[in-house]
DNA sequence: TTTTGAGTTGTTCGA
DNA sequence: GTCGAACAACTCAAA
């Protein structure tokens, strides 16, 4: 039985516009499916929060689908077995799917494709989530990049990316659509207690919502990219990464929309701001190019030496300190606490906390990025894996061993009015200006006046920085010794 | 082939 | 108070 249907697997591509493997699939009958497969990731399972946000995606999806006159199949189950499935029922004849990165996914997208075409299958794969596909961005001896200045500017010397695809205007129903499983019986959403409060306030999930995001940084806030995107108080960012993990929107529509102001002049003057934001989209090509190049660095560092360097035993419970915001440093714990309240974090905080939990407590990276993993609205396993092997210094062109970022400095240089550590940590907010990052240095009088009572409303710093610095540097160099030896 | 200069995000110290 | 130097080692790419 073969009626020339084309089923789409929707994996992390949840978009219609620039979706190149919908395109292909347009001219005839298409069924949409998305199979929830969680134990296929293995240990990189999505987290709670993740799941919360494909729930909401898929239903968009849906939603978006019915408008063409078409509809997303759900199915759940190893996913080579439901497409087999799905590929009796109904007699598909092709099979076309936009490509993931994660190891796992290439190693099972290998072998699905080459099981269907040996079925006498058509199968197609397409570029959807990437500017660039990770092997053809090739240094001049002609191997990946392990720098990120030279990979940009093989990027730009690479041509701008091609140009994103319009949505397919409709889509041609199949005969009889196979069954659908419902999205609520797969429980992605937490009950018992719902802990998406914060979630829903922060987020808009979907296609649309990624549209308008985009749209509304570029009207506001692109201009004063390169200026101000490190200051965590103010909305100088654009919050596009939950969207572009789950493909709600492309880079290739970002870049192009980004380009778009450029030529027409909507950023006159400012063209440097701009730049800067979209160097940082070359860097989620950067990681996917490590990623690709170097499958083990979800857990293996980098550079080799790091295998030996003595990260401490977690027998103070540090680690859950950091984990839930109680350091002691309002600027790390408001951080922590945004995580944990949205599932995201403004990127310079980030950087500080990852630097806090690796150098000040000397706690291994793979910890950090394991929480990061659970609570992250936008994990993904090349940014996350890479940021965290930038800070722990064992990455592809990372921090330097000696750049330990100090708490303090950090807040007071990126939140000097404090208005970022007084909306996720309360118990300081009264504090004035000038010790509302550092609340154990202010005077008994002041702290009473603001209503803090050290190791009782608020704790005391869990380590002292200074002394946490020295023995970060001590640590980086007993690896230098153990290299040299 | 070899050499050379440069490379996202910081902090501290001493002049 | 400000300012420059020092804090490694390695990759990349141009010369």
């Amino acid at each position: 039985m073969n009626d020339n249907i084309t089923l789409v697997w929707f994996r992390q591509d949840l978009r219609l516009a620039d979706n190149p493997a919908l395109k292909a699939a347009a001219s005839g009958r298409v069924i949409p499916v998305y199979i929830h497969d969680p134990q296929a990731a293995g240990e990189w399972a999505m987290g709670g929060a993740a799941q919360w946000w494909l729930h909401h995606s898929l239903a968009d999806l849906d939603r978006n689908l019915q408008a063409l006159g078409s509809r997303l199949i759900l199915r759940h189950g190893s996913a080579p077995a439901v497409l087999d499935d799905l590929i009796a029922e109904v007699g598909v004849s092709r099979v076309v799917w936009n490509r993931c990165y994660e190891p796992w996914a290439i190693a099972r997208d290998r072998a699905v494709k080459g099981d269907l075409k040996a079925r006498g299958l058509q199968v197609e794969s397409f570029n959807a989530s990437l500017l660039f596909e990770p092997w053809t961005i090739r240094s001049g001896a002609g191997g990946p990049f392990r720098v990120y200045t030279p990979f940009w500017r093989a990027c730009r010397a690479a041509g701008g990316p091609s140009a994103p695809e319009a949505a397919p205007d409709r889509l041609e129903a199949p005969a009889v659509w196979p069954h659908s499983e419902r999205l609520n019986d797969w429980h992605l959403l937490p009950t018992a207690p719902d802990w998406s409060g914060g979630l829903r306030t922060a987020w808009t999930p979907g296609e649309a919502a990624a549209r308008d995001r985009l749209i509304a940084f570029l009207d506001r806030a692109l201009g004063q990219y390169r200026d101000r995107r490190n200051e965590p108080g103010v909305p100088a960012t654009s919050g596009l990464s939950p969207h572009l993990h789950w493909g709600e929107i492309g880079p290739r529509q970002v870049w192009s929309a980004v380009a778009d102001r450029l030529e027409t002049g909507a950023v006159a003057g400012r063209e440097g701001q701009a730049e800067t934001f979209l160097k940082e989209i070359v860097w989620r090509e950067f990681s996917y190019h490590l990623l690709f190049h170097n499958p083990d660095l979800p857990h293996r560092p980098l550079n080799a030496r790091f295998e030996d360097f003595p990260w401490t035993d977690d027998e103070t419970g540090h680690l859950a300190a950091w984990q839930r915001g109680r350091t002691g440093y309002p600027i790390v714990d408001a951080g922590m606490r945004q995580l944990w309240a949205t599932g995201w974090m403004h990127n310079r905080v980030r950087m500080v906390v990852a630097s806090f939990l690796v150098k000040d407590l000397l706690l291994p990276w793979q910890a950090g990025e394991a929480w990061f993993w659970d609570t992250l609205v936008d994990a993904d396993l090349a940014s996350n894996s890479a940021s965290w092997q930038w800070v722990a210094g064992c990455g592809a062109d990372a921090a330097p061993y000696f750049r330990v970022f100090n708490p303090v400095l950090q807040g007071e240089k990126f939140d000097p009015a404090g208005a970022y550590v007084r909306h996720w940590v309360p118990e300081v907010a009264r504090l004035p200006d000038r010790f509302v990052h550092r609340p154990w240095q202010a005077p008994g009088e002041v702290l009473e006046a603001a209503g803090v009572r050290l190791g009782e409303t608020y704790p005391g710093p869990i380590v002292d920085h200074s002394e946490a610095r020295a023995r970060a540097l001590a640590a980086f160099e007993r690896i230098k010794q153990t290299d040299a030896a």
